[in-house]
DNA sequence: ATGCTGACGTCGC
DNA sequence: CGCGACGCCAGCA
């Protein structure tokens, strides 16, 4: 009974992490690390990810093709409904992907603690 | 219940 | 300079 303590923590980064990926802006896009410090977890950029499969799950809808690894990969994409499907979105916003890799990507690069500023 | 893997990142050798 | 191993959190076998 009281132990819903930690059943709180474990939700709140997940949801904290859909929250951050919300928030990127229309064509820029982010890193999983990026996130991860930004939630005070920089060593937990794994689980960053693992809320991205999670998004799916999620009812609301996670941009997640905005968010790639930090050498600009679409590493993600092989997870998405279709592979092509991340490439695709982050076109359509502006954003060109070559050989899975986004263009000018530290260009591009949105800091989440840089706007949310906790 | 325990262990392994997984859409990363950083450090060490 | 190049490659490997570790750390983190959560889901699944």
């Amino acid at each position: 009974m009281a132990k819903v303590k930690a059943n709180t923590r474990s939700d709140d980064f997940f949801k904290s992490v859909w929250e951050v990926v919300r928030l990127i802006p229309y064509g820029r896009v982010t890193s999983y690390g990026a996130i991860a410090k930004c939630l005070g977890t920089g060593a937990s950029a794994r689980t960053v990810g693992w809320a991205m499969n999670a998004s799916h799950h999620s009812p609301e809808s996670i941009p997640a093709h905005r968010v790639v690894n930090r050498l600009g990969m679409l590493t993600g994409k092989h997870h998405f409904k279709e592979p092509d499907a991340m490439q695709r979105a982050l076109e359509k916003e502006g954003i060109n992907v070559v050989d899975d890799k986004v263009v000018e990507f530290d260009r591009l690069f949105w800091d989440p603690s840089k706007e949310i500023q906790i």
